[in-house]
DNA sequence: AGGCATTTGTGCGTATGTATT
DNA sequence: GAATACATACGCACAAATGCC
């Protein structure tokens, strides 16, 4: 009931995706719960390896630990790496976790962006300017189909943190990259604020090609306070429509 | 002869320890170099389930991936969960990635705390606060016990970045304070810095206790600039000792 | 303290599917 | 199409650690 079989492949892939989906979801409190082989093993009619091997995946990603005889157990919420492609899945589609991770991204990237438009100011190579442009170019010429322009939506910002050179921040691309494609449902739900911010993409590209860092933090700061703004807006309308839960 | 078997326990850990160490060491090619479950067992004289379930939680921290035929493959670096614990450990104990990653976390820590330290002065809770004060009280106290106060140090940080309310932050925050307790040496040889530095940490408190989000920035601000001028002092001094190798 | 049951850790053999050659 | 190589999966058995009585 809790799951669909995917009939041949990937029983391993299945089992992560689903106990990931429930401990992100908060159905397991943090070091109380635990979970034991053999129920996992008859839950999904798998094997035991097939099952350590999942939870050993888990284990990776700091979501939980295993102990003789005390089974696996949900590790406290402040130990999960939150910037996980995966993890990120499974909060995007819980919708408990769902808008408050976009409200600290967003937030986030307030903090980030703007030092990392002023870093790549000083350090971006010319490979990567001419990909900011050219993402510019992408965004700005395909607004009549949505999904691709978000997509070099996302694709301008992660080179942008990817030409900061600052390897953290690169890994901080992922996770933002990650969510603004999944949210692009979100995004095209404020068209007309979209649209009305592809401009500040190309002042952003500008000032870093002319090696401003004064100006590219300025100007990536005041993008993304206009698009906290819009997905502010954007969430206020959508909450009054979402009444309806099964 | 590149393991020490590690006589009796978790073989798997020490297979996903040795593997994670040689990938983020660079030596071997993201993409290029595939490791064969056959070599492994062969390596490590593991059984195939331990050599399956540490590659399982090496490819949880997206470190490698595993596809039919082709074997296992590590991903390229900008994949990687630099945020993990256990990826900062191999990468501290790298000297490769060493210093570049001190200096990389040295710049995030300048971007994010003194935003952190404005959005705690506005959310911090009570509770908060006076650890904040108690952070700062142990760091003044313990002076002759460098370890203690770097503790306490890195718990200051810790309780800042989580007192911000925003749980991305709060996740850095992890990585934050694995990174300053591991390389408490480097600090506790920056003595004069350090112990100059240690009022900042009151002063920050004292903002963020009164709610002043701009002087809370301010000071944060301050001391991380003063903490990354000792920090590249002292590599200096270091590299110019550092001559011997094995 | 000692012994027993439970649960994870480890090893081995084997079968099957799938992608490359 | 066949052979090959590898990942995926299952099952069983024993070892080791822990909690309970």
């Amino acid at each position: 009931m809790t799951n669909a079989p995917k009939p041949g492949h990937n029983i391993t892939q299945h089992i992560v995706d689903v106990l990931g989906r429930r401990i992100v979801a908060g159905e397991m409190a943090p070091g109380k719960t635990f979970l034991f082989e053999q129920d996992l093993i008859d839950e999904f009619g798998a094997s035991r390896n097939a099952v350590r091997e999942a939870v050993k995946t888990l284990a990776g990603k700091n979501l939980v630990v295993s102990a003789r005889k005390k089974g696996t157990s949900v590790r406290p919420p402040e130990d999960w790496n939150l910037l996980d492609p995966q993890m990120i899945d499974w909060m995007i589609a819980d919708k408990s976790t769902n808008k408050g991770l976009i409200k600290a991204l967003s937030e986030l990237r307030q903090i980030i962006e703007p030092e990392a438009a002023a870093l790549a100011a000083q350090r971006a190579t010319s490979t990567q300017i001419l990909r900011l442009f050219e993402c510019y170019e992408q965004m700005a010429g395909n607004t009549r189909n949505m999904e691709k322009s978000v997509h070099w939506d996302a694709e301008f910002h992660s080179v942008l943190l990817e030409a900061s050179g600052n390897p953290l921040l690169r890994s901080l691309a992922k996770a933002v990259e990650k969510l603004l494609r999944s949210n692009f449902a979100l995004f095209t739900g404020a068209n007309q604020g979209y649209i009305r911010n592809i401009p500040d993409h190309l002042w952003i590209a500008e000032a870093i090609r002319d090696r401003d860092p004064e100006l590219a933090r300025q100007r990536a700061r005041d993008l993304l306070t206009k698009n906290e703004r819009d997905i502010e807006e954007l969430q206020r309308t959508l909450d009054e429509v979402a009444l309806p839960e099964t």
